[in-house]
DNA sequence: ATAATTACTTACATAAAGTAAGTTAATAAT
DNA sequence: ATTATTAACTTACTTTATGTAAGTAATTAT
């Protein structure tokens, strides 16, 4: 009796939702592009789960990056057109927590 | 330099969202009241961890417990006003899963 | 040659989730 | 009265995910 009656693409999108830092580092990065440093302590996430993360978020085409030769070498990191796409949706988590959720 | 500007309550929003099941479970309950059981076959999440969130959602105010004295007794869960409130939410992450996801 | 900086990686510890068996409570059948 | 049945959990144990801290690679400045 396992009638998943569930979408598998929604299925699909909240199981990427639903892992740990992924909305935040796509949230992050919708300020614009940014280095790993700047994710890692904006949103207090350990280096080491980053690192798997943003991995993640390329393979599934959701976020770029860009090796800029410099001194030293910087790498940003940015949203593609289909992680661009995550804005509305973040903008109804946000109105949901500004009018259920306490400050 | 931990200069966390991102808004307390869309941190504790996403953070709900991002643990395992929260929000399909949600999603689940958008459909109407329904048992303990139907949710646990419909989703495909373990009886240890459905329990474990089913009792988070309700401390949050977001899921409603019942308990209907029938035989054997039945234990209805819904979603309250501040669940809800989630559906729009939960048709944007629809809305993009179907645009930018392959079936 | 040595030090400094960013972006990682690795080894190890702790926490969360999965599995399967067991418990409780309310009848219902024998 | 005893046994069985069913839903809703719990518990004990295993596996997987995440956290922490130290280490490495590449590049350039001193």
């Amino acid at each position: 009796m396992d009638q998943s009656l569930i979408c598998p693409r929604f299925e699909k999108a909240i199981t990427l939702l639903s892992k740990r830092w992924t909305g935040l580092i796509i949230y992050q990065l919708l300020n614009g592009p940014q280095r790993f440093c700047t994710v890692e302590s904006s949103i207090g996430i350990s280096g080491k789960v980053l690192s798997d993360r943003l991995k993640d978020l390329e393979n599934e085409g959701i976020v770029k990056r860009e090796v800029i030769p410099e001194t030293p070498v910087r790498i940003e990191y940015s949203l593609t057109e289909k992680g661009l796409a995550m804005e509305p949706l973040m903008k109804e988590i946000e109105k949901w927590s500004q009018e259920w959720l306490e400050a």
